[in-house]
DNA sequence: TAACTATTTCGGTAATTCTGGAAATACGGT
DNA sequence: ACCGTATTTCCAGAATTACCGAAATAGTTA
């Protein structure tokens, strides 16, 4: 991953309002949420939720399917993947005998 | 983690010459980096760099440590391990039957 | 204390970003 | 074709941010 694409995606995951949206999301899974219910759960105006999940989706950590007329968005799980690859892959590049980083064999996510 | 407190994580490093800073410091490791090395090897203003470093300071990300007259940098790596915890915590909460998400049990660090 | 190095703070400008009301567009149903 | 619902685009104002030169501060050494 290229630093500009990781900026972009963490920026866009910088402030709060897109952090909730993005989260909502992360829960809602794979069936997705509708652009309305997410307005109405966050209770932002419409035109200000679009300029977030379009800044949501330039970054590609979410994308988004017509259903009629509603817009169904999906969190895309490969993308914070590799962001979370690309945050942690050097940790242990410039000090050998770094014992205290984060590179232990650590379960990504313990729970599932 | 409180939502905020994660978006001012991001934000900090959501800006590539920020990211190239914290970057520079996770492969530093423990030893960290000096001010004036950070300066010289990314090539930016004295003052532009110090006040991205007090953002990253402030959000948590990094720290330093005063010896003699130069100011040691080093990454956090506690609160890269939590932050990177508060973004995947919830990925499995809404959708039981979701098998496509990042929960999969993989190692967080392979390489180490 | 004076001089020196390392780093931060001050001051100011240009650029970007957040926000939402109003108008426009997209789609399906009648 | 028309209407209703869902969502985006247009527009604009307010707020924030990035940037850096110059001056100020912190610490060390003579």
């Amino acid at each position: 991953m290229k630093v500009e694409q990781a900026a972009t995606q963490l920026e866009a995951l910088g402030k709060p309002t897109r952090l909730e949206i993005y989260r909502a999301l992360i829960r809602a899974g794979e069936n997705g949420l509708a652009v309305g219910a997410l307005q109405e759960s966050l209770n932002i105006a419409p035109s200000t939720l679009s300029h977030h999940l379009k800044t949501l989706i330039i970054s590609g950590l979410i994308s988004q399917e017509r259903q009629a007329t509603t817009l169904i968005c999906r969190a895309n799980y490969n993308s914070m993947q590799d962001l979370v690859d690309y945050l942690v892959s050097e940790c242990c590049v410039g000090s050998p005998s770094d014992t205290t980083s984060m590179c232990k064999p650590t379960p990504f996510c313990k729970d599932c």
